[in-house]
DNA sequence: AACGCGCGTTCTGCATAGTGGAACACGTCG
DNA sequence: CGACGTGTTCCACTATGCAGAACGCGCGTT
């Protein structure tokens, strides 16, 4: 844990407030959120431009993140093969359910969504890729999170430093996953939402990711989440074999066939 | 042009090379693409590890990018309208051509692709999303270029430095571009593909963006290709339309309706 | 018109923060 | 069991990036 780029570092506080800025913003307005100096912001964002991160409108001086950054984001997805095996599956998963469908990966003690397939209903954005989520919050988390080592388990648990009844309820809860081979919550994330989700496997036996369904309150009923799970499984099952899992083995977890 | 942070371009050129390299890259790999020494490159991984930018596998130490760029990436697009506005137009578009569509984006003397909607059949990934293409050739960037600024126009060209006798026939062919409203090229950038293209202005005239239909030549006839430029351009004016632009105007040029 | 505020940008001396060669630790292959 | 190839750490040097203050500009107000 020795040596840090402080510039680097700084030009990474500068590229997330321009990202949760929702706009374009001028030098000062950014040197106030990271709390640097108008002088220091300013070569960051000169440095930035060359390198096409950020992008700087001519007549009114403000900077927004630049196209550069796209250039690299393709390259995030190729790197996890994970989200190119699974895209076929996503997309028969949104075909069945015509619900939107999520891919989740684990990152560290948190998930990210990497892959979104909007439904064709009306309402949507109910997930924003590449944001970190919590593992313990939500049926795309808590499915990864149930089939994790337990040490991993309360590693993430003491990270989120929680009460200690919340921790029981939770153990419960995973268990109960554990049990299901699928996660089911409501309005846990987003009120008046549902999501229901099961973890993938890599070739280890560890659980890296989920496949989601992302639906509404208002359209669950007892009938259709019993389908989705069971849809929702169907897919997670593919992905992970397709990563070379084998469902039976001293180290992986029963999953109820 | 004062003031620039090495350690950020350097970053800059290491996220680059693992974007391109293609899969995860081991430190001395890497030191040698960005002609650094080993430490330095491990010192500025390390800063790019702790704001996720890239992450390592813990049994291999090999360097992937990481999932905190894909937050950055969401901003991108926001942070540009045009995608916005642009996507259900889109949609539609690839609904009616049943072809892969794209949005490409002026950026400086370059374009961007930032949006692509692929077609149902089975060849796609002819358009990479985010990587900077030359204005001059596709029809995605030409029909961008024949509408900008005659100054721009030559700065672009004298950029790209072409001999004399590219840069008459060039000419030419933005000439009948501007006569057109669309422009129509085959094989230019890959082999067997054709692609027609309309341009997208702003409100203040500017030609900034082109929608466009990628198709591969077996597919496109004379007839098609009518209407695909018919198509391609009621679309590109839709989203210039909702961005505010007038067709007539003193810098407008004309396009014959 | 003149003023003053706020913005982005440039300047400058100082000290800190980053550099990279060399040394280290570890694994694997011959 | 050496001999290479990794990735990682160390350390003295100096270049490099730091931030306060000064500058110039455009705008809205008085």
């Amino acid at each position: 844990m020795a040596q840090h780029i402080q510039s680097i570092e700084r030009a990474a506080q500068v590229l997330e407030s321009l990202a949760d800025g929702g706009g374009p913003m001028g030098v000062t307005e950014i040197a106030n959120r990271v709390s640097l100096g108008k002088s220091t912001v300013h070569r960051i964002l000169a440095s930035l431009m060359r390198v096409r991160f950020v992008r700087m409108d001519p007549a009114t001086h403000r900077y927004t993140l630049g196209y550069g950054l796209l250039q690299l984001t393709s390259g995030v997805l190729r790197g996890s093969e994970v989200s190119m095996i699974a895209l076929p599956h996503l997309r028969e998963l949104r075909q069945k359910t015509q619900e939107t469908v999520t891919l989740n990966l684990r990152d560290n003690n948190h998930r990210v969504v990497v892959e979104r397939l909007d439904t064709s209903h009306e309402i949507r954005y109910v997930a924003e890729i590449g944001w970190p989520l919590p593992l313990h919050v939500g049926a795309g988390g808590k499915s990864i999170l149930a089939f994790m080592d337990e040490a991993e388990i309360v590693g993430v648990l003491e990270d989120a430093n929680l009460s200690a009844t919340q921790v029981r309820k939770l153990n419960g809860q995973l268990k109960e996953i554990r049990g299901a081979g699928t996660a089911y919550t409501l309005g846990e994330r987003l009120p008046g939402a549902g999501s229901i989700s099961a973890p993938v496997f890599d070739h280890e036996g560890a659980a890296i990711a989920s496949v989601n369904v992302l639906s509404l309150e208002a359209r669950l009923n007892a009938g259709t989440v019993r389908n989705f799970r069971r849809l929702v499984r169907v897919a997670a099952m593919a992905v992970s074999g397709e990563l070379g899992w084998q469902p039976i083995g001293a180290r992986t977890r029963r999953i109820n066939a």
